[in-house]
DNA sequence: CTAATGTGCAACCCTTCGGTTGCACGAACT
DNA sequence: AGTTCGTGCAACCGAAGGGTTGCACATTAG
């Protein structure tokens, strides 16, 4: 319910290579930094550095497992996310008023609209 | 959905202040450039701008009337990053997915114009 | 017509940020 | 032991972007 929270998450989805980290660990499940860098055009440093931000998000949790540390998505903070935009968006749109109130019945995790 | 939609949408959202921006027309029901200049800490040209990347986005519509331009909200695209966020979510939480479900029957397409 | 208000556009700083290279450290395997 | 694989950190570079100033164009009031 913290605004900054919701700030740091629309800040680190604003990015389409962040974006596209998030939809992959989401079907793979877990991913490494390396392993992600395997498929696509960019460094492998330049991957952890994304997934560093995704984390300080929320949207994403660290494990390190011997000498690897796998990323595994977090993805409460999506709720509050959806929650901010369901706020904005109820006075203009009847549905998406309907799904705020759905949001506010314990979809989103701690969501407390409004920012 | 179109991928490129969201993508714009995520951008547009991703800076705090156009955030911002978008709250105060939402609370105020439209606004002009100057208006919502007046209450903050920047110059009309830079909330102009702000403002024009909004409309890119599809977010807000700009009506010229007479000398003023007025900004409205048009939240149809909010309703496309959020079914990308449900669907990320999705493997992740059941709620999250059942949200996807509420989205997909219809609750995307938004009742707003679109330029 | 003249003045004042509200915009739009263009050029220009300066900070931010994504990406790179290079190197050092920890962990497994032989 | 020594080697190899996987990370993390720091410094650097170049493009992107938010903010500013300045000016020109429209619209309304006197």
């Amino acid at each position: 319910m913290d605004a900054g929270s919701v700030d740091r998450v629309f800040a680190a989805l604003g990015d389409p290579g962040r974006r596209e980290l998030v939809r992959e660990i989401s079907t793979r499940g877990s991913a490494t930094a390396t392993e992600l860098a395997a498929d696509l055009p960019v460094t492998r440093q330049a991957v952890a550095k994304q997934l560093a931000a995704l984390a300080d998000a929320g949207l994403v949790a660290a494990t390190r497992q011997g000498r690897e540390t796998r990323y595994e998505l977090t993805p409460a903070p999506l709720g509050e996310a959806m929650a901010w935009m369901a706020n904005v968006g109820a006075a203009w749109d009847s549905r998406l008023g309907a799904l705020r109130e759905h949001l506010a019945s314990g979809a989103g995790e701690g969501s407390a609209p409004r920012t």
